[in-house]
DNA sequence: CATAAAACCGCATGAATATGCGGTGATATC
DNA sequence: GATATCACCGCATATTCATGCGGTTTTATG
C-alpha cells in the first residue's frame, strides 16, 4: 500500500470565476495542497492533461454543459481513486443522493468557510466524508424508519424477506413449513398493510420502509 | 413553531460508570447543557420520570438488558422528538445502519474527544447530524454504486423502475409508447445483466444497486 | 461493404401470481 | 358464553410472467 504523498494535487470545476478564484487562493495557500488546475467545466477539465495526476477534485453542481453529477460518474468511471468533493448551493434532495450515488465522497454548502473548505479537503483525504451538518442531516433522516405506519408482523415480515428474494410461494412454503395458501393467507395481509397489490410494489415499498434490507446495501 | 429552550434537558445512557459519570461531568460544565439523569440501562432510564422532560440522549449500544438500538426505537415510537446520538465502541456497519434506522440522529465513536461530544450534542439539536468523519464514509459509501459492474441503458433503466411500481408489461408499453413485447425484450436483458430471472430479485437488487429510487426513500 | 450491437416486434407455452370465498382451531375480550 | 382476531388451509380462476425462437431496423465500427 502506498503512502500518501506529501502534497494533494487539486482540482477545481467551478463555473463562477469570482467563487472558483477564491477557492484557488485560499486552498493554494497551504502549503500540502497544490491546485494543478481549476477550470469552468467538466468538458474544459477532463479533456486537459491534469486528469492523470489530480488526487482530488472539488466540483460544483450546476455546470454549463455536462453537470457536475454526470461528470462525477464520469470521473469515477476513468478514475475511480480520485475523491470528489461536491461544493454547490443546492441542498435538495435529489442532488445530494444523486451526487453520492454517483461516488462523490463529501457535499459542502457553498456558503462554506474557507477554513472549512480546507478542513473538509483534508478530511476527505484522510478517508472521511465531509458534509455540512444540515447535509448530514438528511442523509441520515434518510436511514430512519417511518414510525407510525402499520406495523408487520414477524411472520409477515418473515415471509416479505422471502418474496424479495423471487422465490416463488412453494418453495417459501417449504422454507418455513406452511402450506402454499398459508403463504397466500400471509400475502393478502402484507398487501392490504401496504396498500399494495403486486409483489414488486410490495418489495420496493418493504425496502423503502426499512421493513427489509437487500442484502448488497449495506456492505 | 416554538423555539428551542434555552437550555437543553439532557439525558445519558452508558453501563461503564467511570465513563458515565465523564460524560455528565463535562456535559454538565456547559451552561446551556443540563443533565437530568444519567443511567446505566436502558430500563432504568426509561422507568424514570425524565422521559418526559429530556430533550436528548446521549446511549450506548453495548448495554446490558435492553440494547442501544433497541432503546432508540423505544424511545422514537413514545417519545418521537427525543434526538439521540449514539456513543459506542462499535463501529462496524451492522451497528451503524441499525442504530441509524432506528431513528438515531448522531453516531460518536466513544473516543470522541470532550470537545467533540459537546459540539456533537449542539450540533444535533440545532438539526445536524454529528457523525464521526470514518463514520460519515461508510455512511456515504453505502450509496456509491458499484463501479464495474454491468451497465444497464437508459431504456432499461427506465423499465425497471417501472418494474418496481408493480404494474404489468402491458401497462409499462402503454407508458412508454413500446409493444408488450418490446418490453420483453428489455426485460430479458435487465435479468441477464443483473443475473436475475424473477421481476422480484430483479427490483431488489435493482434497488441495492442503486439503478432505482423506491420513491419514499428520500422524501 | 460486412459485421456487430442495440432496440425493437410477434408468437407460443408452462409456470407463477392475485384474489375471491369458504373453512378450522386457538386465544383473548367483554 | 358470545364475539372477535389471528394464523392457517383449500379451491377455483383470470391475469401476468418467464423464456425460447425467429424476425427487422438503425447505428456505429472496422
Amino acid at each position: 500500500m502506498k503512502k500518501h504523498t506529501a502534497v494533494i494535487n487539486i482540482g477545481i470545476i467551478e463555473d463562477n470565476r469570482y467563487m472558483r478564484d477564491g477557492w484557488e487562493a485560499f486552498i493554494g495557500s497551504e502549503p500540502d495542497l497544490n491546485v494543478i488546475g481549476s477550470f469552468g467545466s467538466c468538458e474544459e477539465a477532463f479533456s486537459s492533461d491534469i486528469m492523470n495526476r489530480v488526487n482530488l477534485l472539488v466540483m460544483d453542481i450546476g455546470l454549463p454543459g455536462m453537470s457536475g453529477i454526470e461528470g462525477v460518474r464520469y470521473v469515477k468511471k476513468r478514475h475511480p481513486d480520485v475523491i470528489m468533493i461536491m461544493a454547490t448551493i443546492f441542498d435538495d434532495d435529489q442532488h445530494i443522493f444523486d451526487a453520492l450515488k454517483a461516488g462523490a465522497m463529501g457535499y459542502l454548502e457553498k456558503k462554506v468557510s474557507p477554513e472549512g473548505l480546507i478542513a473538509a479537503i483534508r478530511d476527505a483525504w484522510e478517508g472521511g466524508s465531509p458534509i455540512t451538518p444540515n447535509i448530514a442531516s438528511k442523509v441520515i433522516r434518510s436511514f430512519h424508519q417511518g414510525a407510525n405506519e402499520e406495523q408487520l408482523t414477524e411472520r409477515e415480515n418473515q415471509i416479505l424477506e422471502k418474496l424479495a428474494t423471487g422465490v416463488s410461494y412453494h418453495a417459501i412454503g417449504k422454507e418455513i413449513y406452511l402450506s402454499v395458501d398459508g403463504v397466500r393467507y400471509h400475502i393478502r395481509n402484507i398487501y392490504r398493510k401496504l396498500q399494495v397489490n403486486s409483489r414488486s410494489e410490495a418489495i420496493a415499498k418493504g425496502i423503502s420502509r426499512k421493513l427489509i434490507n437487500p442484502g448488497i446495501l449495506f456492505y
